[in-house]
RNA sequence: GGAGGGGUACCAAAGCGGUCAAAUGGGGCGGGCUGUAAACCCGUUGACUUCGGUCUUCGAAGGUUCGAAUCCUUCCCCCUCCA
């Protein structure tokens, strides 16, 4: 097999191919132009699209050269696939900046080094804004069969679920299947990667092309990723964990790798980093914990660079071994006067915007949820003294992992 | 266009004149156990509070009533069936 599918169903991002045995093929005597797309709908990616850019990674590692479709023309239209109800629809200046924002993600886990292999980026709005409509009809939607249409999951589930499913997004198979037959007539894109739940969208790309231009070309889809628990990946309590500095702080990305199911350790070694495999067999049966820690060292370290990686784990160590605060922990001023104020506990805690209100506060309290300076806080009436100020800093801590400075300013 | 069903907190879903800030389940959060894991157990999950209460919520706006998520009117949205 070609030993670019090989590395790839080895580290678990194989789920389906519409020729397998082909592309092997054929991925042997090319280096191969792959794409594929990501959403625009935020400002930034998260953790649900790692596995993804891990493929893009894949193939430069192996000679073949990404693209990286980012679909500023179809985030106008909304993927029904695997939805459940319309997505609000974003104006152009947004999903302008988003894409500006997200294509610094790929600038970061892709080498733009050798010049045969640099990521090609591109918007299918380019194409996409401006068809014509009579002429895409006539050109495009003559290969499309509503019969056919009407079996794809995407839209069955839509209908049986008895959702509305709009003609607009009703579209959105065939425009992504455009998309496919331009990169392929202007990139000489012969494959196409996405999750899953795009195999729909890919098959008919691939039979668009097949039919239009009778050229071969490939679809390879990747499994839906949940974590051993069932959920989503990428979604946890405190939100999305993006792929950005800006959006979520290095440590804490490192933190959430770092509480990764042990059942998921091994599997999201393979996926997440770029150990080699050989390397992860070898290790594998060495201390769960010692594991997530070299899980979140690499993770965060492709991301965030190897400083921010080892300052993470630094903090880490500090707070759970040592109980010492460090400077990855956010920090936050409160000016002199406001202490002389008859200040409530409450307020202060407030200043860390650890909670959203007085109740929640106050709750966490009951609950012995919060400490100041390493001591469970039980009366929520306390008024503030600076004797809670050692060298002008107060922790506070909300459960074991959540924790804030405020400093005297 | 005609007939019917429905819109309840993060989600799902009860309630159908007062005892409803709203059952229950999921999710979230905290605690316990532990390994910063899983499982399990306990608590909690609108806001403000001098902890007595107070205020704002059940698609929207009005109305009836001492009192409405619950009744009436109008409007908006969704679904099913018929044409």
């Amino acid at each position: 097999m070609n030993k670019f599918l090989k590395e790839f169903k080895e580290r678990g991002y194989f789920y389906q191919c519409t020729d397998e045995n082909e592309l092997s093929e054929f991925m042997n005597n090319n280096g191969v132009n792959a794409y594929i797309g990501f959403d625009s709908t935020a400002p930034s990616l998260h953790v649900g699209s790692l596995m993804q850019i891990m493929c893009l990674r894949l193939l430069q590692k192996h000679g073949h050269r990404p693209i990286v479709l980012l679909g500023g023309g179809t985030t106008r239209i909304g993927d029904p696939s695997g939805k459940e109800e319309t997505r609000k629809i974003l104006s152009e200046e947004e999903i302008k900046s988003n894409i500006e924002n997200i294509k610094k993600v790929f600038e970061i886990f892709l080498k733009s080094d050798d010049k045969n292999l640099k990521p090609i980026f591109v918007n299918n709005n380019d194409w996409l804004g401006k068809l014509n409509y009579i002429n895409f009809l006539r050109d495009i939607g003559k290969h499309f069969t509503i019969n056919k249409m009407l079996s794809f999951d995407s839209v069955k589930i839509r209908l049986e679920r008895e959702q509305s499913l709009s003609y607009m997004e009703f579209n959105y198979m065939i425009l992504q299947a455009y998309d496919f037959l331009e990169l392929n007539k202007k990139n000489n894109c012969s494959l196409q990667i996405g999750g899953s739940d795009q195999w729909g969208n890919i098959v008919n790309g691939v039979e668009l092309i097949k039919r239009y231009s009778g050229k071969k070309t490939f679809g390879l889809t990747t499994p839906l990723l949940t974590t051993s628990s069932g959920t989503k990946m990428g979604k946890t309590e405190d939100g999305a964990i993006w792929l950005d500095k800006k959006m979520l702080k290095s440590y804490d990305y490192w933190q959430f790798w770092r509480n990764t199911d042990d059942k998921d350790v091994i599997k999201f070694l393979k996926m997440f980093t770029d150990i080699e495999l050989s390397e992860i067999e070898k290790v594998k049966n060495e201390n769960i914990n010692d594991l997530k820690i070299l899980l979140a060292d690499h993770t965060t370290t492709m991301l965030h660079g190897k400083d921010a990686a080892d300052k993470a784990k630094e903090t880490a160590i500090n707070i759970f071994n040592k109980g010492i605060i460090g400077d990855e922990i956010p920090h936050f001023k409160i000016k002199d006067i406001d202490l002389n104020k008859k200040l409530n506990i409450i307020e202060l805690i407030l200043v860390t915007k650890l909670f959203k209100s007085k109740s929640d506060v106050r709750r966490a309290i009951k609950d012995k949820g919060i400490k100041v300076n390493n001591m469970i806080l039980k009366d929520d009436k306390l008024i503030v003294n600076k004797d809670l100020f050692k060298d002008q800093k107060c922790k506070i801590s909300f459960g074991k992992k959540k924790h804030a400075i405020i400093e005297i300013d």
